[in-house]
DNA sequence: CGGCCGGTTGACTAATTTCAAGCAGGGTGG
DNA sequence: CCACCCTGCTTGAAATTAGTCAACCGGCCG
């Protein structure tokens, strides 16, 4: 990482004051939390390999799938307003997580400015992607869901130089049918569409675009998605 | 207002310091706006009477209304991730706001930690309310969502000392359903299925709550709804 | 070698949208 | 001051989409 990995706005100094508070390398097999909903807000985690899954339990028992954050971006923001995180978070795969300590980096905050300023504007990407997330629920019809979601995990893959046209879901149908607002069968149904149409193909979990202008337009969008899932991407965490 | 706005963690001598940065009694009329999307982001804004609504227009031209505000929540957060608000904020009715110049609150921020933690508060209970409305739009059927509506601005007027079972909805039912991603002609239907079931009554925009357990139970929750558009609430900026 | 879980597929059902018509209040112009 | 019109709202019937129920498939693990 290293590399990449470095804060756009701060000083050399400075870097090495940030590098002091994170903890880096936490390993998390397939199924181990990063954290709890209701657990008492420590800190903030970066992905830095591997995926994880943010979800809450209602009332009534069953799930609601609110994330699916790759590498580079931050989770748990929405702990800071109770104490306490208001959603779960899974790794899907092993995964390797840094830790930001909460408590820790406000002192930090309160000498660099610069570092204030972003931290706030991941918590506001948080919020634009909610936002367009909210959009994909309450306008579109399952087979653009399922077509802006495929395309957004290509676009987040192509952030971090790697393939946007090959690659592994490593969420269940059933988080994807969750998260999208759909049952798995119309999930399942809109994929076998799209592959029978030779958009895609899918050979177990490993997904391949064959045509992404066909995916845009069944997505119903004109350019690449400039939001849904720019998830709070933090350079400077991991 | 004065009283019910002092801001908790603060100093007396500290509230001067940001009241002095707040612009106060900007007064807009029905759809006037307080900002518009992509405008260049300065200040956010706390309403203080009055009721807004925040929207985006997407690329095939229609709208997305992303939540409505009432006095005392705070808007425009969206717009730091960019330095360009992200959502369009019109009035509803006749509307006074607050400004808070963003420039400014941050060299406030920089001396005042309580404050500066206040504010990322702010941020996150905005990201909890949208979970909780990105569930609404996942999870819930055309009854649920409209019972669920009616409940959280029962709520929010109670929390303002107003009444919860008598209110007036300023947003036209247009809004409602864009909002709850239903059609209008469902939420009409919804709102007439609750009259007949005397659950509630209507005189135009009056509502009037009969059985709220009957609400309840409609929204399919066990308690008052502890989240649905729990809007990000400042009581030290209003 | 089963059994099980995740995924796919088909037929049917239920919910919401769409289309169409009609109603009512508020504002405007004669 | 009244008639008219426009908009927002309501209601009904038809159409469509996604959900439900059920069967089946195939890899993976014990």
């Amino acid at each position: 990482m290293g590399k990449i990995c470095l804060p756009i706005a701060l000083e050399q100094n400075d870097i090495a004051k940030l590098d002091e508070v994170v903890k880096r390398n936490r390993v998390l097999h397939k199924g181990e939390h990063v954290f709890h909903m209701g657990d008492p807000f420590t800190s903030v985690f970066a992905v830095r390999s591997g995926c994880v899954k943010t979800y809450q339990v209602m009332d009534n028992g069953d799930e609601q799938v609110n994330g699916f954050y790759f590498p580079g971006e931050v989770m748990g923001l929405d702990g800071l307003s109770n104490q306490t995180y208001a959603s779960s978070a899974v790794a899907l795969e092993v995964t390797s997580v840094c830790e930001i300590p909460f408590a820790k980096f406000r002192q930090l905050t309160q000498q660099l400015p610069e570092l204030q300023m972003h931290f706030m504007q991941l918590m506001s990407q948080e919020i634009t992607a909610e936002q367009q997330l909210i959009t994909l629920l309450s306008k579109k019809t399952a087979e653009q869901r399922v077509a802006t979601l495929l395309l957004t995990i290509s676009e987040r893959n192509a952030n971090r130089n790697m393939s946007a046209s090959r690659f592994r879901l490593s969420m269940s149908r059933i988080d994807i049918g969750n998260y999208l607002g759909l049952t798995v069968e119309t999930v399942s149904r809109m994929l076998s569409r799209f592959v029978k149409s030779k958009v895609i193909t899918i050979e177990r979990k490993e997904i391949q675009i064959l045509d992404q202008e066909a995916l845009l337009q069944a997505a119903s969008l004109d350019h690449l998605p400039n939001g849904l899932s720019h998830r709070a991407i933090s350079r400077c965490m991991c």
